[in-house]
DNA sequence: GTTAGCACTCTGTCGTTACGAGTGCTAAAT
DNA sequence: ATTTAGCACTCGTAACGACAGAGTGCTAAC
């Protein structure tokens, strides 16, 4: 068990490391006001707390870095409970005030918020297509062969992909199988539709339609390219602004995975409420280890829609970022139940 | 005016730099099988060549690059006819053999296999939003207030984007805004819309509906939003794999102009036919000044339809660059073509 | 006109030194 | 039993000079 004194060092350590993100020595921390020891008494305590694993030395005469389980330590019990800065509020109320058209705007400016506050990087995944239901089905002729299939959602979202019919097919049959689908299809979730459309659907439409087994193909063809969710970046180059960051490999590396949405969903998905806070190698990808992921949810209609995430050296404003994160997750919910009704 | 053999050094030094990205000096170009003058003679001709400006000195006893105005010599009179590599030409039918399902598949693969072709960025301008027609417009409501208005466009793009109606709109005069849409504004260029829209269609629009106000303020707010065109890049990162972008900083001044498409594509826009070479400050942009773009055209339906466009430090390899841009550029105008038809 | 030879210039690298920041230990002070 | 002052020791870094290597430019010979 720390000992008081333990906790206050270490948290002087940390908060210092954050900021300057340069070793801190002894004599530093022993400058702060509310310390009320020589340096030789917290070179003892530091020499400790390196021993329990929370600190570590770069090289052997340099000042101490916390170690992970320091973060670790520093984020479970020993955060200030930080309220929002009045300027930080203002700023994204002075920003978050236009009417947004589509859901997808609101969340667009959402990550490009955060990560102008924190000059780290955003990422949000999109409102969940997986939970959202088939709203209606158009089938649109474009040329001879080709139509534009699209497909909106009961969240207002739309989908839409060219369909080739390699045989000629009449319009009366074209119609008639985007009203059977239409009747059949409406309120089912999206990840469902490909199912249901070879289970139940498929019978139905091979008594009514002519080329019966051309359409299908196509049809799930289409279906198969859109059960995957969207990705929205705020700050993408924001990590150059690190230290950490000056090595060109390492941003390579990192701007690659971004170019992945599906990687990234991946690892921002986070379904639980709350707060998650992922601190370097507790991320599962290697290129991440040197990271900290911080992940919230909002909802829609009172179930889970989507995960904001924000990704910054693991020496993070972890107070502003978390109070920061919990605005937002409060604040979209509220926007897109506002907008929905 | 240059000699045959100033002519000759010029070539092999620009090739030689090009390849090593460092200094040539007259040894090296001497020591070439097919260079039959000593050193001391290269000297003379380069410092000849210095003088008129094609050459220059990083520092005094440092071989000599080529300048801004050597590459344009070499790229203007020097440049071999290469031919594409066999294994190039592989390269680009195995990955190029699947068949598109719409033409956006098409470019953003073409991007991808520039991109890797040449470890450069590529950058393709997507058909022309401006010069295509609209086809058909659908108006699907979703909830009370809101619908999706979907735009298709005869070369089969479509967008989409959600309608808010602040008052109650009834559903019989949705039909009749959509029915009298259509018949008006079918086969209108994408740029005209709006133009038309309030110039003949909205004198129609008031007589057949009540809450015109309403339905015109929503459907204009649309489509002012859908007048920009798409750019697929590919590659984004290879930048960092150069030398001359082994600086964070100027890595991050143009990662984040990539995240500008406005901007790129006002950069990149060429409607010369043809292969354009922009090198180094003859680019407008200031970012820029140590880059090359090569931009190339390809068509649809014998009209202008997008342009290609790969970017690379000047130091680029020219050639190789030059035939593959002309073959992307013809395959592309030929993919597009087939799968019109 | 071409080339060999040579002095000169500049860069990059290596080893040395000096310095500063910081530690860890010991012994004295509280 | 804590705390602290003092001091030797360790590293990393910046500064300096020496030196090698690459390359030039000029002169004089071919």
């Amino acid at each position: 068990m720390l000992t008081e004194r333990q906790l206050y060092i270490l948290k002087a350590i940390v908060d210092d490391y954050i900021t300057n993100a340069e070793p801190v020595g002894s004599r530093t921390i022993a400058k702060r006001e509310d310390m009320h020891f020589s340096p030789a008494t917290i070179r003892n305590e530091m020499s400790d707390l390196e021993e329990l694993g929370f600190l570590e030395k770069p090289h052997s005469s340099a000042g101490r870095i916390p170690s992970q389980k320091g973060y670790r330590y520093y984020v479970d019990h020993l955060l200030p409970p930080a309220e929002l800065s009045n300027s930080d509020v203002h700023d994204i109320r002075s920003q978050m005030t236009a009417r947004f058209h589509e859901s997808e705007q609101l969340i667009q400016q959402s990550a490009k918020i955060l990560s102008q506050l924190t000059s780290y990087t955003s990422i949000v995944l999109g409102p969940e297509v997986f939970e959202s239901k088939l709203s209606q089905l158009q089938l649109i002729p474009v040329s001879g062969d080709q139509a534009v299939l699209i497909i909106v959602t009961d969240a207002g979202h739309v989908e839409n992909q060219t369909v080739h019919f390699p045989d000629e097919i009449s319009s009366s049959d074209v119609e008639k199988v985007v009203n059977i689908l239409n009747e059949r299809l409406r309120g089912v979730p999206m990840f469902q539709l490909q199912h249901k459309l070879s289970r139940e659907v498929s019978d139905v439409l091979k008594q009514h339609v002519t080329k019966y087994e051309t359409m299908m193909t196509a049809l799930k063809d289409v279906l198969a390219d859109h059960q995957q969710e969207k990705v929205y970046y705020g700050g993408k180059t924001n990590m150059l602004n690190q230290p950490e960051f000056h090595d060109v490999e390492r941003v390579r590396s990192l701007l690659n995975i971004f170019e992945e949405d599906a990687l990234v969903s991946k690892l921002i998905r986070s379904e639980d409420q709350g707060l998650t806070i992922k601190i370097g190698s507790e991320n599962e990808f290697k290129p991440f280890d040197e990271l900290t992921i911080v992940t919230a949810t909002y909802m829609l209609d009172g179930k889970y829609a989507g995960t904001i995430g924000l990704l910054g050296p693991v020496r993070m404003e972890y107070p502003r970022v978390i109070s920061l994160m919990d605005y937002f997750s409060k604040d979209m919910t509220r926007l897109l139940d506002r907008d929905r009704h």
